[in-house]
DNA sequence: TATTGTTATACTCTATAACTATA
DNA sequence: TATAGTTATAGAGTATAACAATA
């Protein structure tokens, strides 16, 4: 195994071992929350305001499970469809304030880093945030719009 | 936000919008495989012959469904039951020849990490590599068994 | 005519509960 | 009596196809 694969591999597993999924794991289950659900309101939660079309494509699905979706959240209170100004077919989901305070609590839980990163000092810590800038710099350049089957996606959460 | 929550994040975008989950993606639809059976594949590359209990409760799941995953596994030629020696209701699940070929597939897909690492230097990969290592070495004593509800680990991938 | 979202429906994935064989 | 795996069944999650409204 080369340098890049052994650096990599440790990334992964820090990524998807970490105690954040877990912790995903806890407010689902409290909350009750399916797996679309969530990906939804994350979606939202990154910007709010886009139209069932525009999240369809984004969280990769079919269109008709994004009805189904927006219902759900529509009646947990947790956002409600707009019509859209500019074109009276297009339907825009909005955050209701609820909806907004769980969708920050979801995503501030998986950006809380493992217990385990105060093993590093904070120069450290500054190194290991530039090294991994660097990758993502350089990888805006070669990936292009990445469609991809939400399915095979879980599969590769080991 | 502070430095190891930087850290994490960049993290987290690597490991979860790279190009090796497309790569899974493309081998999950190709084959026609179930994410059961390719998490359970992956489970076996890992280390083959373990009881159906024991793969029940390393991917997370009932082991109900590790016995349609193994049916699943067997009419593919990819892995056979045989009894365990010690305990004539055990069952180990054992990979055949093209199975552990296929898992070696899969598993080396996703362990190819993104091109974008080439922007990195041999001793930056080097740093780097230590650096995780550091993280994974704190948590070892930090985190103990972990069990996880899977349909959150699934939404828990942005 | 093409597109947005919805409905009705069906299929896949996974769990629960009851069962069989062995310990 | 308890445990490993299986069966039958049910439920959740998601897609497909046909449809209504609007463009």
């Amino acid at each position: 195994m080369g340098l890049a694969e052994d650096a990599f591999d440790r990334l992964r597993r820090i990524a998807f071992e970490g105690e954040h999924i877990e912790k995903m794991a806890a407010i689902g289950v409290q909350k009750k929350l399916s797996p679309g659900v969530i990906k939804t309101l994350m979606r939202l939660a990154r910007s709010d305001g886009i139209s069932m079309g525009e999240m369809a494509r984004s969280i990769g699905c079919d269109p008709s499970y994004i009805t189904a979706l927006v219902d759900d959240l529509d009646q947990r209170g947790l956002a409600r469809r707009e019509p859209a100004p500019y074109d009276r077919r297009v339907k825009i989901i909005v955050l209701s304030d609820a909806g907004q305070a769980l969708a920050e609590e979801i995503s501030s839980v998986l950006s809380v880093p493992p217990a385990s990163f105060a093993a590093l000092s904070r120069s450290e810590l500054r190194q290991l945030r530039d090294l991994l800038d660097k990758v993502i710099t350089a990888d805006r350049g070669i990936s292009g719009e990445a469609v991809v089957d939400p399915a095979a996606v879980q599969a590769a959460v080991p």
